[in-house]
DNA sequence: GCTATTCGTTCGGTCGTTGCACTATTGTCT
DNA sequence: AGACAATAGTGCAACGACCGAACGAATAGC
């Protein structure tokens, strides 16, 4: 009862998965491709088609002599992924499906600060419901800024009223698995699952934010401390500088290239862009509007940042030589004024500095992960997906 | 002919891997620990005997009732691995057994820098046959001073005449699979492998030499960038500093904590410590004695060293979250005037500073990680050792 | 229409694990 | 001393998974 299905298993993992990775394909390219017989394959697909998770799509013409194949493609109305990100003024969430399609978004202000974080995710329930009343759901992950052990919040900068919360726990109404992560770390994984460079072996996500987060996927595996680095790439002291962080300590990354340090070399105290009321993606937008319009100080400012990220990510990129950086949150946003000095500093210190590029994902980054992981446990063990009966 | 036999390596590996990292045990106490049936567990006790890896020791008694049980136990003269250190002054080999054990060792002084690759190579071939007169080798690994991909070299900061060079290629004539790889790298193996603290899931592996390398174990798993990180720990900006390096640029770690920093600051050009034409070692004991006689200006260098790795290993520590920090190579030597120092740079910045701790395998941990690297085979899969004839 | 070619399925065979029965060996209780 | 309980290890039939070869199916080209 214990190898027999493991190995049945694996294999069915193995179909999937290169289906996923691979796209769509015949039986018998399955069959070369994993090194399985046709007989075997041909039991695993159907097997697959009996669990919802594959099925067969058009004919497929080789444009050569023989009987055409039929392509097995996997099935997105089966099983669905979702990620629910929790953060500072808002809530959202995406539903993935099998294939990688997005089937739901959606997003709430909330102000998670203030509100007890059992009405927060009273609320997320309310969402991740509304999205299964059509998409057949697998598993939850929740996207968290800051550090998580378990499904229990250990540091959050700046959601102190959650830590010790168990997440996880708020949401076991849903009787659905529910993983809890970092932020940073998810948004790295979807960047490596589903972004222009997926599935390289080495890659460092940076994202700003107020502060700077990032995650490390290493030999294709996000790389986690004994208790989660995620947060913590803002709080070392990459760069040259003495200001004071809200952790503490001083001269962390985060205070040289967060966006509170780019808003404040930006504009003066009286500048409305340094009016704390106001909503951050308002005064990014204005950043971004001066800086097209070619405003000295302005420039002048996200280069320096765009040094100050040079500078830093020279020792991620020697420590982890990943075949790419990318740049998430606010990072991309003003990206094409961040890039040139960026490569500049970064060139002075390591071989390659064309590895930094710009997200394309988004502020969908973290849920996009998280549904991601949701999805995870279905391509490594498909057995876990129920039969489906046989409708005629 | 794939899966089958498959599932029959991943069992012995399974079975293998708990003799080794759990001790000897019962056929009954293997058969519950890895989830097989007791008649399985049978079956492949039986075959790792005949394959001379594993042999019935004494009776078991559990102090209880029932029928007391056969220990079986890992068999060290079934196999062994040989590790070999090229450097820039000696040749190294030392020779594990399957259980772990060290059952040879050699040493030899070579010029390794002066001598054409080829000659080194030779002799190190030589110091490998006589190894494998007495003891039966699968596999060799060799640790190099520097960056290798596949068994080439591509950077030696310290034997520029090896870039290039198939170190493998050189031993071909051994007729055993030949693995290279960093010196540092196999050190964090070894200390993860062997140590005090073998198997914590995070490691991080500080070696100092005239230069600093490094290597990183996270999740079981040593850390390698697409090229291999290696020694470049060594050469990040992680303390302030403005010294020039042989690297070309300024600032690098080992500028600030390497040996030669050490001299620098512990001695005037005239004192013999400075002397370029001394041994190391010689220099190094010498500078233990004068630390340990109470010198001032010692004391002040090493503490501003300990002070340093303090600094720089708040990075790595952050990045990382290692359960155990470990000080090999110089440090370990005269790690009794760094730790304090140490201990209190990294306490301001981190939270656990007790962490860091004096590699106890001396000078041998790449040698031991290099064995350990080669014997690495027979545990993933026992298959690969031939069956032993039965002796009547 | 015939052949070559490729796709997918069917079927017997091999192999490894399982579950149970059975023997072996010891401690404990009467 | 003898019976009983408990634990260790092995033998055997059965099951499940994959393999290899053979077969029917579908298409292009002649």
């Amino acid at each position: 009862m214990q190898t027999q299905a493991q190995v049945r298993s694996a294999n069915l993992a193995a179909v999937l998965g290169h289906l996923r990775d691979d796209g769509p394909r015949s039986r018998a390219r399955l069959a070369t491709d994993t090194g399985l017989t046709k007989a075997t394959v041909s039991s695993l697909v159907g097997e697959l088609v009996d669990r919802g998770l594959v099925a067969e799509g058009e004919l497929h013409r080789p444009g050569s002599v023989g009987r055409p194949g039929t392509l097995v493609e996997l099935d997105g109305r089966g099983v669905c992924g979702i990620g629910v990100e929790v953060n500072v003024d808002y809530l959202a969430v995406l539903v993935l499906d099998l294939a990688g399609a997005v089937r739901w978004q959606d997003r709430l202000a909330v102000d998670t600060a203030a509100l007890p974080p059992a009405q927060v995710l009273a609320r997320a329930s309310a969402m991740i419901w509304q999205a299964r009343t059509e998409h057949p759901a697998v598993g939850v992950t929740v996207a968290f800024p800051g550090g998580v052990q378990g499904s229990v919040v250990r540091t959050a900068p700046n959601l102190p009223r959650w830590v010790g919360v168990d997440v996880a726990a708020g949401l076991a109404g849903q009787r659905l698995p529910v993983t809890v992560a970092n932020d940073a770390d998810l948004s790295a994984l979807a960047e490596w699952s589903a972004g222009p460079h997926a599935h390289v072996a080495d890659l460092v996500y940076l994202t700003g934010e107020i502060g700077v987060g990032g995650g490390v996927v290493t030999g294709g595996r996000l790389l986690r401390g004994s208790t989660g680095l995620g947060g913590e790439i803002g709080h070392l002291a990459l760069t040259p500088g003495d200001e004071p962080c809200g952790c503490g300590r001083r001269g962390c990354w985060e205070t040289v290239v967060g966006l509170a340090a780019l808003l404040r070399a930006a504009a003066d105290p009286g500048d409305p862009l340094r009016d704390p009321g106001r909503d951050l993606e308002d005064r990014l937008a204005e950043v971004r509007a001066r800086a097209r319009a070619g405003d000295a100080r302005t420039l002048a400012a996200l280069a320096d940042i765009g040094t100050g990220l040079g500078v830093g990510s020279a020792v991620l990129v020697s420590l982890f030589d990943p075949a790419v950086v990318v740049l998430g949150g606010y990072f991309a946003v003003v990206g094409e004024f961040l890039l040139d000095p960026l490569r500049a500093a970064l060139a002075a210190r390591v071989e390659d500095a064309d590895r930094v590029v710009l997200s394309t994902l988004g502020f969908t980054a973290a849920v996009r992960g998280g549904a991601h992981v949701a999805l995870q446990p279905v391509f490594s063990d498909p057995t876990t997906v129920p039969l489906m009966e046989a409708y005629a």
